[in-house]
DNA sequence: TAGATGTATTGAAAAACGTCTATAGGAGTG
DNA sequence: CACTCCTATAGACGTTTTTCAATACATCTA
């Protein structure tokens, strides 16, 4: 479980709010949201992670590709 | 009007939290606040102007005082 | 197996943040 | 007015965060 603050430091940047907002709209893998904004791979996957170890997606591997998704046990409609 | 990130940052702080907290119970001026942390006044100081900045507390001066209190048309019980 | 592709990790630089001390500003009091 | 008290601002410093380039790791394909 994680705690209040540590929840609204994951929420705390623009780049990770934006991914959220991609990710509403269905799984993506990391290559498809690197092309959606101006920042290297590693950055991106940086977010992704801090997304993932507060709970706010999830992430599942397909071959080479890995998806990741709104974790809908801790997110809601904004 | 203050945008979702901007929001999250305010309350990305273990000390903005507590302060929110304290104030739940009731306006307070600046030094009964300070008392409660361990916290030089400019630091607490600090952290309310960021409150105030994006919304989470209004605050009103009374001589020499400066009561914040919670601002409930942006703060919803936790 | 070798090479190519997608993702994660590492290490370093830059920017943002939290904290302090020192000090300024405003309001009451002698 | 001089002094005291309460709060805010300024500047400095260390830490954390964001970012990148380089590289490692994993998987697929020829």
């Amino acid at each position: 479980m994680v705690n209040c603050v540590e929840f609204c430091k994951a929420l705390a940047d623009d780049t990770r709010q934006q991914i959220l907002g991609m990710l509403k709209e269905g799984e993506m893998c990391v290559s498809d949201i690197v092309a959606a904004f101006n920042m290297s791979q590693p950055t991106i996957s940086h977010h992704l992670s801090i997304l993932k170890q507060f709970g706010l997606v999830t992430s599942r591997k397909e071959g080479k590709l890995v998806y990741y998704a709104i974790n809908h046990d801790n997110v809601v409609e904004c």
